[in-house]
DNA sequence: CCAGTTGTATATTGTACCTATACAATAGTC
DNA sequence: GACTATTGTATAGGTACAATATACAACTGG
């Protein structure tokens, strides 16, 4: 299986770099991966790590620090948060449901066959079942 | 519920106005809403009824096109195909595990209950367990 | 206090979406 | 068979945004 806590983007991909990274941290922080108090790599080193701009970083970093992820302060760099109080969202018509056929279609599409989309979508339902 | 057959854009949202209807109509393709051999609207018509320009659908047909879904046509409009023989397209390493997994964990950050996921995915796997 | 480190702000460049407009191919009608 | 309306297609331009280069401001640690 895939090594924890790695941050993989796609610089031939449609989707913005900021927003891949975006993504793929928030859904390391909600795996919790990562502790509350801990420091995630700079803004430069991570750019370094991932072949981009630090400003590119910087806006996935101010993005999550919006959400409530992190906090971000000049000199301090980056510092997880354990998001008891996440500001208030909207939380109705989140259009998850529609969202998620969407995702199944494109990969049937694709010819992924029923059976593993409907395997990974029980399994990761379990999982959420139980933290 | 929703009525069937509707194709919903968001102008404000972020994502490419071409790739939300091609979202949206290849999810409705999926689930079986359209017939083989049946005619969708014509690229002007749909254009008018979602207010964007038709090289804006016609851009969405093209794709779907592409994928296998439809046959199209200068004069014939649009028709649905059956496809039995979509293109071989590259199966392996799809990454809807990880797509699924962002899509939840952006769902989580927005105060969507974990249960509220978790009943729609178990619901969504059961669907496509029994075609 | 000072040097180094960290995130931030601004300007520039490239790219992609969406539209306007004109064109080409097909269908229907007589 | 030719005409006309209808349909998808091709091309170019306006606009917005993503990603970078560069310079700046705030914090840390000695």
């Amino acid at each position: 299986m895939a090594s924890p806590r790695t941050i993989r983007i796609d610089l031939a991909s449609p989707r913005p770099v900021y927003e891949q990274i975006v993504s793929s941290l928030r859904a390391l922080l909600v795996a919790g991966e990562f502790s509350p108090g801990e420091q995630l790599p700079t803004v430069r080193q991570l750019a370094v790590d991932l072949g981009v701009h630090h400003n590119t970083v910087a806006e996935s970093y101010r993005v999550l620090a919006e959400e409530g992820w992190l906090d971000l302060r000049r000199g301090r760099g980056a510092v997880v948060l354990d998001r008891l109080n996440p500001k208030p969202v909207t939380v109705a018509k989140h259009g998850f449901g529609r969202h998620l056929e969407e995702l199944v279609a494109k990969a049937i599409t694709d010819g992924v066959p029923r059976s593993a989309l409907a395997e990974q979508m029980a399994a990761l339902a379990r999982k959420l079942g139980k933290p």
